[in-house]
DNA sequence: CATTGCTGTTAGTATATGCTAATTTCAAAC
DNA sequence: GTTTGAAATTAGCATATACTAACAGCAATG
């Protein structure tokens, strides 16, 4: 396992979180989350192949490979334990971290990581929900557009693409649309193309293409705020 | 301030490593540093100057410019405190952190470096007894080398040169030749071209080279084992 | 079936970083 | 003062990473 350019750890860490989406992984694909031109992405996916990290379909899909898989999962572990830390130790903002942790996660040695993942004690959850590598979600966890009116939800994870924007992260807080926050959902509406919830906290709405990014657990009538009060 | 590559970042380390330590800053210098050809160096060096990081004197000495200066302080500075943080929070060997401090100390945005610091207390020395940017070493600091037989001095700080040398460090880690700890001059041969030590965990022997980059403070007779027993 | 449009690819460049080999410069030593 | 050797520089090249412009391929759509 050679050591890899921060591009190149880049684009296995997307690639990885574009699987776990379930998400198609095309060249156009990376070259929009990269923000980078599709000659480059070009370039630098031969260039990854010739290295044997990905390999490319008939269908021009990119699959990481083994040891593509098995860089990518350590780099998402990287990432998701420095949010962790920089959260949960230093006190930083969940919804500020991820671009922190994106600097840390390229330079973190194995050594590091070890102790810091010890010091930590080990979390199996980074501060918007996403499971460590090697650890699932529950089984019944749904997005929040598949939850229906009437349904008391606890926030489980909030995916991924959602944390590239400060911005809407930071109004994400500010409503409590976080993990372990339980919201009831009031109502869908397909003029807004948006969702109505009510919490605690207040009243907060969400456009679709956001909720569709915000995973979620029903919560049965009789538990309602026992976790989370 | 702009953002500087990493490589950059190395060069303006170095050079201001060099200045502290008081040794002329040649591009011969950084290339054995850096361990890098000299073509390369040069190369580098021009668009150092171009971007207003360097100037080079009529006698080829390199000097930092303000900003120059100012971005290796601020360097130094991530540098020293992963190095805390390493060593008093991960426990991480005091002997072996300087290597993973030299990725981190890239990878800190200033936010990052400023909850860190908080986090930690605001230290003013690394493990290695390096002072901060901004903190001296006590006025009475020598080398070992400039210790005369019969002194008692306390380690102080392992020169920065030193720290390259994992194999090295780690023998100074197992004689106790490490800052607080106390140490007797025995004495220093020329022949052997080495100073031996005593103290309470055993005798130890430094050749010159090493001697000369290792900071001591003498202690006076009455105040022998008092502050580090 | 031809057109439209997205996707992928090629061509041509640019910059930062690295190398070796060869040459220049300059001060120190003879 | 000429020689010598270290230091600096130039020439020539390679690779990774980026870009724009242009073109090719192919599927969906009219």
């Amino acid at each position: 396992m050679t050591e890899h350019s921060k591009v190149i750890e880049e684009y296995l860490l997307t690639l990885y979180k574009l699987n776990r989406a379930g998400e198609p992984a095309k060249a156009v694909t990376l070259a929009k989350r990269l923000d980078t031109s599709p000659p480059t992405v070009h370039a630098t996916i031969l260039r990854m192949q010739r290295d044997g990290l990905v390999n490319v379909t008939k269908t021009k899909e990119l699959a990481l490979t083994k040891e593509g898989q098995s860089i990518a999962e350590d780099i998402a572990y990287r990432h998701n334990l420095s949010e962790y830390f920089l959260c949960n130790t230093l006190g930083i903002p969940w919804y500020e971290v991820h671009q922190h942790a994106h600097r840390l996660e390229h330079a973190m040695t194995p050594i590091v990581v070890e102790k810091l993942a010890e010091f930590l004690g080990k979390p199996k959850f980074c501060p918007h929900g996403t499971p460590m590598p090697g650890t699932e979600l529950p089984e019944n966890t749904i997005t929040l557009m598949e939850a229906q009116p009437g349904m008391t939800v606890e926030v489980a994870m909030i995916g991924e693409v959602l944390e590239d924007s400060v911005d809407l992260m930071k109004i994400l807080h500010e409503h409590k649309v976080m993990p372990g926050k339980q919201h009831k959902v009031i109502e869908k509406t397909e003029v807004m193309r948006s969702i109505s919830l009510e919490s605690k906290d207040g009243p907060s709405s969400l456009p679709f293409h956001v909720a569709e990014k915000i995973f979620v657990i029903e919560i049965p009538k009789d538990k309602k705020r026992s976790i989370q009060p």
